[in-house]
DNA sequence: ATATTATATGAACATAAATTCAAAATTTAG
DNA sequence: CTAAATTTTGAATTTATGTTCATATAATAT
């Protein structure tokens, strides 16, 4: 039975072994222009290996994206849940993503190019996963508002656009911050992402004024 | 030489055929599901003619995307020069922009998904020039905010920063909409993106005593 | 009307790479 | 130590489809 764990355990490294060569390949090449034939050099397998362990190399693709995800998402949501305050919720989740997207910025590159390998016909299962996983993450990130709502931090709008809204000024700064040869620290945009995000661009004066007028 | 000139249109109609139909299956199927032997059908064309018009299936699809972009940008660029008052302008970049994506829901769905069988090797003329049109593009919005800055309307902070931020909230919006069996118009939901880029999400009664405590 | 040029056609070709599977190697059991 | 069971291997097979090109068709010029 012991033996039985530990042969569980060498199943589950050379799996892994598989999936880091795959994202590695992945992340520098793109879907299909990484064979089959590399994933098995790199990995120090042979071809037929990798099918033992994979169903095929949409499997092999989509297993290593999900479990990646699930990792973000999972580490996003223990910073989250440690602080009571919502703004610090919010703070900790800018900050979190920020910084996982920091340090996978090759898979995130290729993410977002090949972020659609996704053929809707072969693997309509794997982009409803995908879908699921990011539609539940949304609902953290919706919880979270509420709490704001809730904690009067947070005006009294719609809980889960305001998600939308703070998710996509994120990723905007992540995508620029990808494309371009940046010098700074995505990280260090979380205060400026915050501050627009909470505060908006709209000129506090002139608003003021434009209200006396009326 | 008005003869010549029938000739170009004649050749223009058949080259447009080619990428409506190359639009529509692109479209439903996704670049890799689609072969050059359906959209000869699709155009009622021989798979040989395709190879009149386009070098191969990659620049067939690419011209195909970069015509589309270059329409809405184009579009965007026109409505937002109508206009003086820099929330004017915002509103129409809004309202634009979300009007087209509704319009080409197919499009940009697939667009969204596939923004990607742009393989890092094959095109990486092609990827260039896309990240080019978009950098412009970027660059139009960013020329906006410095407007609102200077009309008093935005305040002074980062006009790039603030352009991101509100393409990341239109993008947001949009992805929602094209993953979602939405039943609202996307146009409708312009109101709520200005309102959230302007005015912010922090509470201002909240932020109003925290500032009396300081 | 005829010749010349331009364009369209789609069967045949090329090739690339995912997948398979019989044989070899390794591990486990008796 | 031997036999059975499990796992690995990679050459050969299969499949799929993008592309070519000799031929047919049409357009234009003389």
């Amino acid at each position: 039975m012991q033996q039985m764990s530990r042969k569980k355990r060498e199943y589950q490294a050379r799996r892994s072994e598989i999936l880091g060569a795959a994202e590695r390949l992945f992340a520098s090449k793109g879907f299909h222009n990484t064979t089959m034939a590399e994933i098995a050099q790199e990995s120090e397998f042979a071809i037929g290996t990798l099918y033992q362990f994979f169903k095929n190399k949409e499997d092999l693709y989509y297993t290593m994206v999900i479990e990646k995800l699930d990792l973000l998402y999972s580490g996003i949501g223990n910073k989250v849940h440690r602080f009571k305050d919502s703004l610090k919720k919010i703070e900790s989740l800018i900050k979190t993503q920020l910084s996982f997207f920091q340090d996978n910025r090759d898979f995130f590159a290729i993410f977002i190019k090949e972020r659609g390998s996704l053929e809707a016909t072969v693997n309509e299962d794997f982009g409803e996963a995908l879908r699921q996983k990011y539609l539940s993450f949304i609902d953290l990130v919706t919880q979270v508002m509420l709490t704001g709502i809730e904690q009067s931090n947070l005006k009294d709008l719609d809980a889960r656009e305001m998600a939308w809204a703070l998710l996509g000024i994120i990723n905007s700064f992540v995508f620029q911050w990808i494309i371009n040869p940046q010098k700074v620290s995505l990280v260090s945009k979380s205060v400026v992402i915050m501050d627009l995000f909470l505060r908006g661009t709209g000129d506090v004066i002139k608003e003021a004024q434009r209200d006396k007028g009326t």
